[in-house]
DNA sequence: GTGTATATCTCGGGG
DNA sequence: CCCCGAGGTATACAC
């Protein structure tokens, strides 16, 4: 990884076109070839970059980075303040817990803390516009088709209705009730549901991870 | 600015939990404080950071930063390969162009690119549920919702859909009908469009652009 | 490769 | 402050 903090002036055209004026930034070139301009605020995302693969073309006073798709990143640099290189190796990588897919198996593995009588069909039932997160049944048999979701907004609502539309065709499946499940549902979110006559259901993380580990515990 | 190049593992708790083994990475402190910890690939997202506001307090072998939101990031400190600090003062900030919002001023100038004998009523017509991009009335005085982006997908077809459905509860607009426009239109989305009676147009960003300055060149 | 859904999304605007 | 929408979204995953 190479380091330079350089007082220069920025100009990125491709998807769109975009303008920095000369100021001191940080200019990032990772080992992939990918190229970042930080300033020194501003969260993580830099005011500019270029992903690989691209070419960098080091001239006397820019530097033209290219990229196959057409677009390119030209750095004028009026001054060098501080150039350094890194060894870094490759990275083992992130490891996480309490993402969406996680919180979809804790309930794929326990469906009862939705609703009463639910058991699970199958995660990730397919159809023709894309899977449902979980298909169960009730205590009754009918099919209920289940959208999780971290944090439950608008988008998730619309979601699973076309996926209702779209099970309620089948009938080996209808009817096909909706049931909205997340760890925060969100007022409009829950009115739009409502409305449709999808449930809400507010789930605890924490209180499901406690379940499973009870679980665990018997064996 | 300061850059530490260290040997270091990291974890982060707080909207999940993330572990990153031992490990040679670059360690970016902002001037607002933010935190970033980089490998030396994966396009310019770090591996794991913090955003301000945030407190860093730096130990012998650790360094632990909280946010008030109650999220701790604590960064294991192995062996330190470098580290430098730099000033570079306040950045005066991207200027863009090209995006949608430029898009929709361009139409909205020019409404008959959109549909022959349409005229602008406004842009950014406010309804209960958000602004419509643009309400126009056709030759006949009908009243039509424009929802413009970028690139057409299915999501856009539901925001138009949603829109539709309020203004057509407006004894004042009613019926309004619904056009889709975009520079391209994907095939699910038009589909989806289509069943719902919305129409869709592509529109050339450039083409437009051209328009404009001919007008322009008239005075 | 296209299409779909997620993200510690980030970022900005409006009420 | 939250809500909502856009993004050069990027990224992973399934078909």
């Amino acid at each position: 990884m190479r380091l330079v903090i350089a007082r220069c002036s920025v100009d990125y055209a491709g998807r769109l076109t975009a303008h920095l004026p000369l100021a001191v930034r940080l200019i990032m070139v990772k080992a992939d070839g990918c190229v970042a301009i930080h300033a020194d605020g501003g969260a993580y995302k830099p005011l500019n970059w270029m992903n690989a693969p691209n070419t960098v073309e080091e001239l006397e006073d820019r530097w033209v980075v290219s990229s196959p798709k057409g677009e390119t990143l030209t750095i004028l640099i009026e001054e060098v303040l501080h150039d350094s290189a890194h060894e870094l190796g490759v990275d083992p990588g992130l490891q996480k817990d309490g993402v969406e897919a996680h919180l979809q198996e804790l309930l794929a593995a326990n469906p009862t803390t939705i609703a009463e009588g639910l058991s699970l069909v199958r995660r990730e039932y397919p159809t023709a516009i894309g899977p449902v997160d979980l298909l169960c049944r009730d205590a009754d048999g009918s099919a209920v088709a289940v959208e999780v979701k971290r944090r439950g907004e608008i988008d998730g609502v619309e979601q699973l209705t076309r996926y209702l539309d779209r099970l309620n065709l089948d009938p080996l499946l209808r009817p096909v009730r909706g049931i909205y499940v997340a760890q925060v549902i969100k007022p409009q979110a829950r009115t739009l549901a409502t409305d449709r006559g999808i449930g809400c259901v507010e789930i605890d993380y924490d209180e499901l991870r406690g379940i499973e580990s009870d679980e665990l515990r018997l064996f």
